[in-house]
Formats: C-alpha cells, structure tokens, sequence
DNA sequence: GAAAAAACTTGAACGCATTCATTTTTAGAG
DNA sequence: CTCTAAAAATGAATGCGTTCAAGTTTTTTC
C-alpha cells in the first residue's frame, strides 16, 4: 500500500470520527462542516472529496448500527421460542436496545427522514436496503414460527411479518421522536402490538 | 373588517395559492421561495411575516389533504361491514385515494420528513396531531367490529388499531417513496397485511 | 532523475432560505 | 385634517452547505 492509499485511509478515518463526535456533541444539524472538516484536519473542498455531502457522513455511522444489529438478530432466529408473540419482541428489543450506542434520537431522526425525503440518492437507497434486510429478518422469523406450528397454518407469514415490522419501525419512529419516551417505553408498546397481531 | 384585515387575509390567500402551484409544479423542493412571493406579489420579508418558513406553506396544504380524509372516513364508521378486513380496508382505501388530490408523493415525502426531523416545531406538533386523528380512527373502527362481533373477543382491539394503523402508514410511505408504485399496488399490499392481522 | 501525467487538496465563490434594520402605510386621537 | 404610534412591507445582508478553478503532491514513464 502506497503512501497515497494509506493517506486516504487515515483521511477518511479521521473525518468519520470527526463526523461522529460532534454530531453526537452538537447534535447533526448543528455541526458545521467546516467544524468537522477542522477537527479532522483536511479542508472543506477535501471533506467534499471523501463524502458526497452531510448526509452521506451520517450514513457511515448508520450503516455500522445497523450492520450490527442485523448480525445480533440472526441469533434470535435459531432459538426456540415458547410462542410466536416471545420470539418476535426478543427480536425486537435487540433492535432497540442497540439502537442508541452509536446515534442519538437526533441523528436517527435525522436519518430517516433523509432516506424519505430524498429517494433514487446513494444514502437512501442503502438506507432502504437496510431496512429491506431489517423486514426480511422478521418475516424469516415468521415463516419459522410457521413451521413450527406457533402459527396460524392458514396466516401469510411474509404479510404478517411485514405489518410487524412496520409496527416495530413505526413505533421507533415514534420512540425517536419524542424526547419523553424511554426505550423501556417503547418495549411495552411493541409488546402491545405483537401480542394483539400474533396471538 | 377593516383595510388592513382584508388585505391580510388577500395576502394570506394569495402565498398559499402560489405556494400550492409552484410546488405541484416544480416540486417543494425546487420551488424557490422568492418565486412564490413574485407570484403572490409581495416580497420575500412579507412572506416571512405571514408564513414561519418553507415548512410552514407546505403545511397549510397537507392540513388540507388530512381534514378531508378524516372527514370522509367517518363514514366507514357507521357501515355495517361483512368481515374486519373489509372494513379496515374500505377505511385504508379512503385515505389512499384521496392522497393525491392536494399534494404530490414529494410534497408528501417532504411533508414526512419534515415531521419527523424537527419535532416540537408548530409544523411538527400539527401534523402529529392529524397523524394520531388518523389513527385514533382505525382504533374506533376497530373497537366497533369487536363489539360487532367480528374481531376475537380476547384481542386488544386499540393496540390492534395502533399496529393497522403503522401498517396503512407505512405502506403509504413506501407508496410515497417510491415512484412505480401505484395506487392499485399499494391497496393491494395493505389488503394482504390487513388479512394476516385480522383474520 | 527529469518530465509528464494523474490524483488530490484547497478556499474563495455560489445559491438559497432566513433575518433584520429601515421605510412605508394605516388607524385612531385631538 | 394633522400628528403620532403601531403595524406591516421591504430587500439587502447573513449563514451555511456545496462546487469548482487553480495549485500542489505523488506516481509513472523513459
């Protein structure tokens, strides 16, 4: 590896960090890009060089949360649960206990409603992918119940799966919202909503 | 009422107007603000004095499209439905239908995003109120097929309305997002999750 | 190792939403 | 009618994300 290549490794690390720490300090909107660009030690135009715009720093530290989560879930799908109603709000709780170690509510906020107001972008069709493969583990986990007879046999387990995922997501939506709502909150909610679905 | 009233309320008007026009013809987004008050003829300062910001002009439009919906939807209240899902999705159906009368998928899109992102502004606190109205009549819907008869007697029929309502949501964001799908496929989608939740 | 090419960095300049000090208009009192 | 104070209109100035023409450094070529 080449001096360049080593110089562009670095680069790009410092300027995610940069990017982290004061969105998480300052909140996204308030962090100045001149602001991260100086912390990271490169000029604007250079940052500029490395990242698309504002929203596609955000996306880095999304898409490592995200990463994450998606990999502690796959354990959830090889239990055995008691019932269908367990399964899916273990499942759920992962997603949400996880959530807040690299983003603040700010940030997720931020993110989502980049990824809906901005369609056909690099940031939103990865976004949207990743939540494709969030939707995709749960309806695994429905066809699963399925097979193990925690389900109805005559329920459409992609369909089902796909309404409790939007009520997971709606919910989280929800959660990052409001200032108020803990996730403990939020856990009893879900809880609500799957037992009225599943059971 | 006098000369200055009425010329406020003229004023009022014509922004809105404007605003309406240029949005569903360039988009929110490439709608330049010094063009919406060209149009209206005042200056851009006046505008500021009638409308907080941007949001605020695509707001008066989106309170529009809701009240409407919200309105017509009482209707489906007083039916006397064969089944859960049909009634459901006579109401599903309502607010699908008209989405598109007032406001185009990126005006609504924007109008989301902009919900989300900055909580606890005017803009915000209206539209979630509208979004819980909204909710809070599937809700009904759904308290009233249980005492019908046609939801099981065990289910919680508010948290049942809450998780429809996520779905019906979330399936219009993806509607909204997306720009191939159509009406046709987004009623069809929720059909099926209403199926997998009711029945 | 010099010269040419390629890759990368830089910060001033741009466009646009929003603000604000100033000017203009209106309503009401004497 | 005139004068005064309140209300409203105005557009130039501001702040910030983003772009781009010019300059600098690294790699390749001979």
């Amino acid at each position: 590896m080449g001096l360049r290549e080593k110089q562009k490794a670095s680069r790009n690390r410092a300027i995610v960090e940069s990017a982290s720490r004061l969105f998480q300090e300052s909140g996204y909107e308030a962090a100045r890009i001149g602001q991260i660009a100086e912390l990271a030690e490169v000029s604007v135009g250079t940052l500029y060089n490395y990242f698309k715009n504002k929203a596609d720093l955000l996306f880095a530290i999304v898409s490592l949360e995200v990463e994450e989560v998606l990999h502690q879930g796959k354990a959830v799908l090889e239990e055995d649960p008691k019932t269908a109603s367990d399964a899916v709000y273990r499942l759920a709780s992962i997603y949400y206990d996880h959530s807040l170690v690299y983003l603040t509510k700010e940030m997720w906020r931020t993110a989502m409603a980049l990824a809906i107001q901005h369609p056909d972008t690099p940031f939103s069709n990865r976004y949207h992918m990743l939540d494709a493969a969030l939707a995709q583990q749960v309806k695994d986990l429905c066809v699963g119940l399925r097979t193990r007879g925690l389900l109805r046999p005559e329920v459409d387990p992609d369909a089902l799966g796909e309404a409790l995922f939007l009520s997971i997501n709606g919910l989280f939506t929800a959660f990052t919202v409001s200032d108020q709502m803990t996730l403990e909150d939020l856990r009893t909610a879900v809880g609500r909503h799957i037992r009225a679905v599943c059971d």
